[in-house]
DNA sequence: TCTGGGGTCCTAGGACCC
DNA sequence: TCTGGGGTCCTAGGACCC
């Protein structure tokens, strides 16, 4: 059997570089993206890194950086996000039979049935991508899924490359992995990557020299699978037809602290109402709604308190007005005065499809609602997510959110268009 | 003042069964 | 006083990914 070829493409600074597409100016200037609420720094442009501001630190924590070199900074714009990523996938997709969508920004393909020159191939996709999106992107290319990722990361960091780099055919793997610290390996993260370097094991090379036995102690099957793959044997297969999700979950942090019930539980309605709005489009159907709640964590001076409730349904269900209900009471339940509450969620999990709901012996009309939401669902999906929402719900709740410096939907609202 | 959100998988340990 | 062996299922917690 012929040996299989992945290839990794993953777009530069995606966040970034999105909002880069309608605002050329910000090309050379450091840029970042943060995180729901404004909290955290997620994505950053080369310029903003060379600034030594580290992927996840809270915005607060380098203000001074920020300030003192005119850091551009945006609220993230998911609806932007979401539709360039779609366009740069599409174009993946096209580009060869074999793909898996990994994640927003990332997707693997498998090329080694393709009569093609794979670093051609690269180059040429890379090439299309730049040109019909705007969104830069680097490819790694090798014989596992973890290798690609290596491939990835070099092809990222030197420039000599051209965002192109093949680790098939190449004869010094070792070099290469000997100069990836271990934390880089894809599948080790911050814990392991900490226990493993006490050990002595600090780069890649070291990693895939281990033995099995020990590494399957320490990082059980999975740690197995990526020093296989670091050794050039596949066994990560490409994934090409999405799983069906096995949970989905809505949790926000609130904009301000609170401390009503009343409060809570408007936000923890448009949380069930949104999941609940999640699973019908893909025509899933619940078993079991859990909520959570809990005061903020790194404020040491004020009384901590964290308490989540579940509760399995009758029949599996999509309708909203069941899934809010439930929820409410659950929040009732585990709701206590004399807290400052930070964040809550909603997760809806025993998902099944939708045909395979099973009728119940005792209750009648259980789907009566179905045309209701379907109405409500095109209703918003026409004039915007919000237009129809429950009464327990409030359009300008306190809990709503921080969003400061958020661009515009250019891409998925007529009246958004860039101006030119 | 200010610290994201949404997922998956694995394991250990407890409860329970015969 | 002495107290088996072999299972399954569930859950909480820990780890990872982006």
């Amino acid at each position: 059997m012929r040996d299989k070829v992945f290839a990794l493409i993953d777009c530069n600074a995606f966040y970034v570089s999105c909002e880069r597409v309608f605002n050329p100016k910000l090309n050379s200037r450091p840029v970042v993206a943060l995180s729901n609420n404004d909290g955290c720094i997620i994505s950053r442009s080369k310029e903003a890194k060379a600034l030594g501001i580290k992927m996840g630190v809270p915005l607060f924590k380098v203000k001074d950086i920020v300030e003192k070199e005119k850091v551009v900074v945006f609220s993230s714009n998911y609806t932007l996000y979401a539709d360039m990523s779609r366009r740069v996938m599409n174009i993946i997709s096209s580009s060869s039979p074999y793909t898996e969508i990994y994640s927003i920004d990332e997707a693997f393909v498998e090329l080694s049935s393709l009569p093609i020159d794979y670093e051609s191939y690269a180059h040429q996709l890379r090439q299309t991508i730049l040109q019909h999106t705007g969104i830069p992107v680097s490819i790694g290319i090798a014989s596992t899924k973890t290798l690609a990722k290596v491939a990835n990361h070099k092809a990222k960091k030197d420039d000599s490359l051209n965002g192109v780099c093949s680790l098939v055919n190449y004869n010094n793997i070792d070099q290469i992995l000997e100069l990836t610290e271990v934390g880089d390996v894809w599948g080790v993260g911050r814990r392991l990557s900490k226990k493993l370097i006490n050990h002595g094991i600090h780069n890649a090379k070291l990693l895939k020299n281990c033995s099995d036995s020990w590494i399957r102690k320490m990082m059980s099957v999975n740690g197995l699978k990526t020093i296989t793959e670091l050794r050039g044997i596949s066994c990560i297969p490409l994934e090409e037809y999405s799983m069906t999700r096995k949970s989905c979950c809505t949790t926000r942090s609130f904009g301000k602290l609170l401390t009503n019930l009343e409060d809570i539980e408007q936000a923890v309605t448009t949380f069930a109402r949104r999941a609940a709005e999640r699973i019908r489009s893909e025509s899933l159907a619940a078993s079991c709604v859990s909520v959570f709640v809990r005061t903020n964590p790194f404020d040491k001076k004020s009384a901590y308190y964290s308490n989540g409730a579940s509760r399995t349904l009758s029949h599996p269900t999509h309708d909203s007005i069941t899934i809010i209900e439930t929820a409410l009471l659950l929040t009732k339940r585990i709701f206590k005065n004399n807290y400052q509450y930070k964040k809550a969620g909603v997760l809806l999990s025993g998902l099944c499809d939708e045909s395979e709901i099973q009728e119940t012996l005792f209750e009648k009309n259980y789907n009566q609602n179905s045309d209701l939401m379907s109405a409500i669902d095109a209703i918003n999906y026409r004039y915007g997510r919000d237009t129809l929402q429950m009464a327990s719900e409030c359009k300008v709740g306190n809990w709503k959110q921080k969003r400061e410096n958020c661009t515009r939907n250019y891409t998925t609202q007529i009246d958004r268009l860039l101006l030119v």
